[in-house]
DNA sequence: GTCTATACAAAGATAGAC
DNA sequence: GTCTATCTTTGTATAGAC
């Protein structure tokens, strides 16, 4: 993780974390001050009020995370197995002693109770991340890397139902292997 | 649903469906009991405080699914295709024109943010929902209802995790087909 | 068992000095 | 760009009348 020297963007990395951790609704600007090191009101100077600060965490996430997977999916040297791979890592790396689940996971959970450009967002979020998958099993199909019968919606839905799933419940019930349980699970049943 | 006439039941309610729609804490004394028709503090009268009410509401939710659980696994002429229908149908039926999800679901998402005995309530839920999945899963096996190789564990950790998620994922995505088609590529997975 | 009234803290947000 | 001070609302919780 890179450590921003502009406040904009520490209070971004101080309200994402804070909203993986603890959620949305409670947080506060004074949780974000405090850990930017800054006091509350500082926070509106740069963003107008909670519900932009959230949404702009939010833009932030989604359009880093594409960035990586559209530049894995694309990339001629690699295959569909090494872009599941990567889709994976940021799972295993939440899953794997971090008390963090995904930013956009966290605010579905809590989804009705956003503001609703907010929730805007997060539907995006999972909207792409949906398309991205479809992409790369229907990319593995072809090449043989990935054999099943399922249609590629029903794959790719299960695929970030389970992920997603396994980030929440796993924070529950402290088992260190969750996420690389589940995500063995899913490769057997891409290639049995 | 049972209407309750009690008030302190009302009261469980009224709490437990604004969780599920909205998150632990999103919600206040206020929301709860302008849903049941009192004063905010008539509640305190019932419950000492917000968190003793999380916890009794997260208590009868999983008691009373445990009872329903344990009736069908245990029942002679219930096959382990039936258990497992019945484990769905809650999940179907909040994924189906409700903009609620899973009690432990939504208090899971914001797990680092609750009350510690809520928190153990929570994992109470889901480690006794494992269980009950390996042990259907097993007798499913033994008659051959169901076939595949993954050891039990890492089924029954996917199948809970990928409802679980499929509820969160849903309510952010608007697919009316959402859980029904997991349940559907789930059971492919149990008996292909 | 339910209410009104109230205490007290914390929330989001604004005004204005520096 | 950051601060102190303040406003307003809302949160949980208490006291005490009915």
């Amino acid at each position: 993780m890179t450590i921003n020297s502009n406040t904009a963007d520490r209070i971004l990395d101080a309200a994402q974390e804070l909203i993986q951790r603890r959620g949305y609704n409670a947080i506060s600007f004074n949780d974000i001050a405090e850990q930017v090191g800054i006091k509350k009101p500082s926070i509106i100077h740069h963003f107008p009020c909670k519900a932009a600060l959230g949404r702009a965490v939010i833009k932030r996430y989604r359009e880093h995370l594409a960035t990586k997977l559209d530049g894995v999916a694309n990339a001629d040297d690699k295959s569909a197995v090494d872009a599941f791979d990567v889709y994976c890592t940021p799972y295993t790396d939440l899953g794997t002693g971090s008390d963090k689940i995904c930013l956009c996971g966290s605010l579905a959970g809590e989804f009705m109770a956003l503001p609703k450009d907010m929730r805007n967002e997060v539907s995006i979020f999972f909207e792409s991340h949906i398309k991205w998958l479809e992409n790369i099993l229907a990319q593995g199909k072809k090449t043989g890397e990935f054999i099943f019968d399922d249609p590629l919606p029903m794959m790719a839905q299960l695929i970030l139902d389970s992920l997603q799933g396994a980030l929440i419940v796993k924070r529950a019930t402290a088992n260190t292997h969750h996420l690389h349980n589940v995500i063995r699970t899913l490769k057997a049943k891409l290639n049995p």
